[in-house]
DNA sequence: TCAACTTTTTGTCCAGGACAATCAATGAAC
DNA sequence: GTTCATTGATTGTCCTGGACAAAAAGTTGA
């Protein structure tokens, strides 16, 4: 019966859901490295038990950020942790009343308090105002929760809890803003198939709405050629793709490469996310941000050079 | 160098990305009925033809709403789509108003008007009030939306620029409801994983919201392990879990069975939306939603029942 | 330091067999 | 006539093990 509210351990078909790593992957490596080395039911079926899976799920990051598999398939859970930690978010930067807060929102995430969470969430966007919330509070605890859920001290509904809140928080502050009729620049926003991290694209949303551009959102998930379609029927000046940490950087640069190409010349494509950090010099006529809070800056900056374009 | 911008056909991994069907299945259903027979490139691999993608994409809905994959594989495109919308929603009521907006709507959302759209869906939100809003202009437009896409009449972007829109003017309007502290009954909403349909949760909540209790949504794709726990950790009563069209009605009946069995008798589960519809007798103790206009009843109900049992 | 070439690594594809779970049809019992 | 068990066909998913192109790493020469 396969009850999956008492895990024994999981089938394939779950695992390749689990950690994004294909069937035929989780074979060939079991064929080639020993690892993942699952059980058997009486069918003769693959069973992996859960310590299998995790460790699968830190590989699989890994393997996003460039390590090769064979490399570190034999290593054992805590060297894979710390790896991860050593290659993600530099440091933090220790600013007392701030790691207090975080701290205190994240207990309320791991409690289920919803009703404390939304409020000090709240309370933080009245203080800091709209950018200033999401470039130094949203952006850093959602990488703060991302990484606790890696450690497996949270659970995916913890995670979702929290960005169901900050999505209803940042919509309304969103659409509360005064949106200038017909400001420009036009931006559409969106991500490339397989990437369904929305809360990257409501953060850039959210930096660029208070400026007085148009921002027209496609939501998750756009085929390239629906993208280029895109700005066939409407005139954009400035197409927009978020990348989260778990998407393959390799194909990232392809997929922008390409989207370049077809996009017509004087529509600028702008690219950002931890996905993509450090691509740079791989890519010509893609304008990168490393942080959120380029963004007010480059919209200043599109708007000086085309009025001295047109001067 | 297969560039996705000029498709000569797919290959077997962006079809099993594409319609959802397995890469097994699509090799096994070619071996068994001759369909589909793609052509092969210089490497002897599938290249599956646009064509035959879509009919693809078809014969997937149709089996998902109980069609034996033998019996309409041979059958042609327009036979089966014509078989779709007989399935599919029964009629529109024909009101002459009603459905001159829709089109209107509907045009708006083919030419990239996103601002007319914004403007003319808050026009009616704020006529009809939230509720009404919901029941009698998001939820029929959807599936108006969601047919023309199967038709091919829509692409994904463009449906992607309705669910955006439609997103923010909920999520802002739920937002503005008085959320009654500590309002009951309190509501679990999520939807099972691989339910990607965001769109039945949040209006959903947007029918709940406005009767005072409380809605905590986990948005989509919760694991049944983690909605369980979930009602440990915070005081439920209600859970609720929506189910679009596309998703296979077993599966939701399955899951539900499971799912009821181990939560807490006192919690309710609720479940709606136009994958399960016509399985009520199949589940017991799971109450059943044909429409949307039920809930609010519902909440009335349940309160109801409550203070009864109090008594 | 960079470019061109070679080798290794790695993910994905293929064929064709197997089988359990599901569905449809049939028959028995109430 | 309806319900329930039995049988038989259908159908999706899993298996093994081989193959190979694309990407990365390593090597050589300017």
């Amino acid at each position: 019966m396969n009850n999956p509210l008492l895990p024994a351990g999981l089938p394939i078909a779950a695992v390749e859901r689990d950690t994004g790593l294909a069937k035929d992957t989780l074979r060939v490596w079991e064929r080639r490295y020993g690892f993942p080395l699952p059980a058997r039911d009486t069918h003769g079926e693959r069973v992996y038990p859960p310590e299998q899976v995790d460790k699968l799920r830190l590989i699989r990051r890994l393997t996003d950020l460039g390590h090769r598999p064979a490399k570190i398939i034999g290593l054992d859970l805590s060297t894979l942790t710390r790896m991860l930690e050593d290659m993600g978010s530099p440091k933090d930067p220790a600013d007392p009343e701030r790691s207090a807060q975080f701290a205190a929102i994240l207990k309320f995430v791991r409690l289920h308090l919803h009703e404390d969470l939304r409020r000090s969430l709240q309370q933080q966007l009245m203080k800091l105002g709209l950018q200033q919330f999401v470039s130094s509070v949203v952006a850093p605890l959602s990488s703060l929760i991302g990484d606790a859920w890696l450690r497996g001290e949270l659970e995916i509904a913890e995670e979702h809890l929290f960005t169901e809140q900050i999505q209803n928080i940042l919509r309304a502050a969103i659409s509360t803003q005064p949106m200038a009729q017909g400001g420009r620049p036009v931006v559409l926003l969106t991500t490339f198939p397989e990437e369904q991290h929305a809360l990257g694209l409501l953060m850039v949303e959210a930096m660029i709405a208070p400026e007085g551009a148009s921002c027209i959102s496609l939501g998750t998930q756009t085929p390239l050629e629906d993208i280029r379609a895109a700005t066939d029927a409407a005139s954009f000046d400035i197409v927009a793709v978020s990348f989260s940490a778990a998407y393959p950087a390799r194909q990232a640069v392809e997929g922008l490469r390409s989207l370049r190409q077809s996009l017509p010349e004087q529509v600028a494509l702008w690219a950002g996310g931890a996905g993509i950090r450090g691509c740079a010099r791989k890519l010509t006529g893609v304008h990168l941000f490393e942080s959120l809070d380029a963004i007010p800056v480059a919209i200043e900056a599109w708007r000086h050079q085309r009025a001295s374009d047109q001067a």
